[in-house]
Parts: C-alpha cells; structure tokens; sequence
DNA sequence: GTAAGGATTGGC
DNA sequence: CCAATCCTTACT
C-alpha cells in the first residue's frame, strides 16, 4: 500500500472552519522526517477545535498579539507554542485568513497527550509559523475511512466561561465501537 | 519592569 | 494531590 501526492492534505482541506476540519483530522497520519532521515506516521485519534476570537478558549480571544497572530493567517500554518513552562503544543492553523481558528493535536494511537506527542515528533518552536505545504519534513495524510467518534468538552479551559468551557469540540476516535480498528 | 497564570505531565 | 518551569500577556 503506498501513498501519493494525492492523500498529502492541503490547503483546500485546512481552509475550512477549525470545527469541521477537526473531526475530519481523526484518522489521519501525520508523518515526520528525522534528522536522521528515518520517517514515521501516526494516526491522529484526538483532536480539539479552537475557533474566533469570540471564543473564550481559543488564545485569539485576546486579540491579535505577537503569539496569536499566526492563527489570523489562512489555513495550513503551524502555531506552536509552550505551555506550563514545558510541553510544546501543535496546532494547525484552519479557517480563510482574518479568522482565527486552530485545531489542537491532542493523541495519536501510539502516544496520547498534547505534550508526548510532539515530543515523539521532536516538533518545538522552530515549526511555529512554519506551512505545512512548505515542510519535507512534516506532512499529513488524509484518512483511508471515516471513523466513528465522540465529541465532547475540551481539556484544561475552565477558566473560558460555563458556555465556553463546555462547547463539545473535543473529538477522539471512537476505539469501542470502531471495525478493524 | 514586574507579576500572574497557563490547550500538561509525572512524581509523590 | 501538587510541583515543575518559562513564555506571554497585562499591568499596581
């Protein structure tokens, strides 16, 4: 089974809206070339969507600043930032430029968590505000299939509001109810 | 300039 | 349960 060109995502897929590209992510392999030149793909089984700065959660919910500003640009750019003094986070930049949306990569099927992940990706601030049509060494590849998932409240933004702390835009892959997963 | 706090994790 | 740890943001 080999993969083309073809299943590499782009720019017409990261234009949408953070909330419909989400879901649509799950499945999806996200390839990394090392230094060394070895490359690895792990499938993404969980996401959450970021989206406008009406948004409580999303970082852009501030305004345009020296960090969020990469999230106004159009779909397809990384925003990569640290948190906890830490864990680098991966975001990819979704929605048409002026409209500040990202999706987090929270877990894949071989490494769960935001923090883990990327450092099994060897992914820090030198991807920030990197494209991803521009990078040979980090690429997505569509799904084969639709998964079944679930949606539900994003992680750690309880200071975003009762409204926004609690909007269902967390989707994971459904592993108990998913064929030949 | 300074202070406060966070899209988390791992260790006690 | 709670400390680690540092960058970004908003200012007594």
């Amino acid at each position: 089974m080999s993969s083309t060109s073809n299943d590499i995502l782009g720019n017409v897929f990261f234009n949408e809206s953070a909330l419909s590209i989400a879901p649509n992510l799950l499945g999806c392999k996200i390839f990394r070339r090392y230094k060394d030149n070895t490359v690895k793909g792990f499938t993404i089984t969980e996401v959450e969507a970021y989206g406008g700065e009406e948004d409580l959660a999303c970082h852009a919910s501030k305004g345009i600043t020296e960090r969020t500003s990469i999230m106004y640009k159009s779909g397809g750019y990384l925003y990569v930032y640290l948190i906890y003094g830490m864990h680098w986070m991966l975001n990819i930049v979704s929605g048409a430029e002026g409209s500040p949306q990202a999706v987090l990569i929270r877990g894949l099927a071989e490494c769960y968590g935001p923090g883990r992940l990327t450092k099994l990706l060897a992914i820090d601030k030198s991807f920030n505000g990197r494209h991803l049509g521009e990078l040979e060494d980090l690429w997505i590849e569509k799904a084969q299939h639709n998964y079944k998932y679930n949606a539900g409240p994003r992680i750690g933004v309880n200071y975003a509001g009762e409204y926004w702390s609690n909007v269902p835009w967390r989707f994971w892959i459904d592993q108990n109810n998913q064929k030949g997963f």
